[in-house]
DNA sequence: AAAACAAAATACCAAGTGGTATCTTTGTTT
DNA sequence: AAACAAAGATACCACTTGGTATTTTGTTTT
C-alpha cells in the first residue's frame, strides 16, 4: 500500500491548502504532519526543507489555477465569453473556492518579503503568467476585429487584475462577496464598452 | 532621561514598521528589541502581550494612513481634487511610501485568518473607513452638482479600493510603480467620464 | 536624603521550531 | 527466500518562540 508518488502529493497538496488560507511561515512543519497523517520523516524524504515545499506547493495552487483558466479559456469561442471565463472564475472565489484561503497570488505576494526570495519569484512569475494569459485575449480580440482597435490591452490587462485582486481581499475579509460582484459587474461594463 | 510615553511610541513606531514589511507573525519579539534597542522587559510593561502590540502597531498604521489622507482630502476644494489626493497617494506610495510594506491594510487582511480575530476585526474596520472615505466624496460631488447624478457611489468606491489595493500589491511584487500607473491614470479617466 | 514607586533590564521557563540521524518497515529484485 | 534499497517512523538536536518572575535602575514624593 505505499506510493511515495501518491505521499508526495498529498503532502503538497495539504500544505498547500494550509500555506495559502493560514500563511507560509504561520503554517508549521507539525501542522502539516497533523494534517497528513505522514511524519517529518516522510516530509524530509521528499523535500530538502520547509522552503521548497513552500514553493513546491505554491507551484501547485498556481498550476491548479491557471490549469482551470486556462482549460475554459480555450473552450470559450470569442474575446467576450473568454473573458467572461476569468470573471465568474473569480466571481465564484467566495462561495465555490477551487482552493480555499483566497488567491495564492496575492497571498503569497503579500507574505513573501525580500527575505525568501524564492516564494518572491515564484509568485513574480505567477503575476506575469496571468498578466499573458488576460493580455492575449485582448490582443487576440483586437486582432480578430472583436474588439476595437483603440482598446489599450496593456491598460486593460493591469486595470483588470489589480480590480480582480483587490476585490478577493476585500471579499475576503467582508465574508461576502458584494465587492467582487461589484467589481465584476463593472469590468464586464467594460468589455461592453469596447466591443466591436 | 526616562520617558515611557516615548518608550512605548518608539516600540509601536518600529514593530509597525516590521510587521507591515515583514509581517505579523514572521516578526518576533526579539525582532523588535534590536530594532528598538529596549527588552522584552519594557516591551511587557506597555503591551498586555504580542498581539495587543500586533493591534496597536496595526492601528497606528491605520491612523498614520488616514491622518494624511484626510487632512488632504480636506484641504482640496472640489470632488475631482480630493479624488486626486488619494490617487497621488498611492502613485507615490512606491517611490515616497509613508511606511514601508506597502499597504497596511492588504497587508493584514491577507495575513490575518479567523484565529487571530483581533487583527482581522481591526483589518476589517479599516476597510470601512477607506470605504467610507472614498464614497464621502462621490456622494458629496453628487450632491453639489460637480458629478453626474448618475454615478454609482457605491460601484465606484468598491473599484476605485479594489484597483488601487490589487495595483500595490503588483507594483510591491515588480519593484516598479507601472501598474500603479497604469491603474490611477485609468481611474482618472472615469473620473473625467462623470464629471459635470 | 530616604522611601516609595514605576520603568526597564535580566534571567529564566516550557513549548514549539526546522532539521538530522537512526531505525524499522515495506516492496522489489535477484 | 535472501538481499537490498527505498519509504517512512522515531527519537533526538540546538535554537527560537512568547511569556513571566525577579532584580536593577531612574524618577518622584515625602
Amino acid at each position: 500500500m505505499r506510493n511515495p508518488q501518491l505521499t508526495k502529493e498529498v503532502i503538497i497538496k495539504h500544505s498547500a491548502d494550509l500555506f495559502n488560507s493560514r500563511g507560509y511561515k504561520a503554517t508549521s512543519l507539525s501542522d502539516i504532519t497533523t494534517a497528513t497523517g505522514f511524519t517529518k520523516g516522510a516530509i524530509y524524504k521528499h523535500f530538502k526543507n520547509k522552503e521548497d515545499l513552500e514553493q513546491q506547493a505554491l507551484r501547485s495552487l498556481s498550476k491548479q489555477m491557471f490549469d482551470i483558466l486556462n482549460t475554459d479559456i480555450k473552450v470559450a469561442v470569442d474575446s467576450q465569453s473568454k473573458l467572461e471565463v476569468v470573471f465568474s472564475f473569480f466571481e465564484n472565489y467566495l462561495e465555490n473556492p477551487p482552493y480555499s484561503g483566497g488567491c495564492p497570488l496575492m497571498n503569497s505576494a503579500c507574505e513573501s518579503d525580500d527575505l525568501d526570495a524564492g516564494l518572491r519569484q515564484q509568485s513574480f512569475g505567477m503575476l506575469v503568467t496571468f498578466k499573458t494569459t488576460i493580455k492575449r485575449i485582448f490582443d487576440n480580440g483586437i486582432k480578430k476585429g472583436q474588439l476595437k482597435k483603440t482598446t489599450d490591452s496593456d491598460e486593460l490587462t493591469h486595470l483588470f487584475i489589480a480590480t480582480l485582486e483587490g476585490a478577493i481581499m476585500m471579499s475576503k475579509l467582508e465574508r461576502n462577496n458584494e465587492a467582487l460582484k461589484k467589481c465584476v459587474s463593472y469590468l464586464r461594463k467594460v468589455i461592453d464598452g469596447i466591443m466591436e
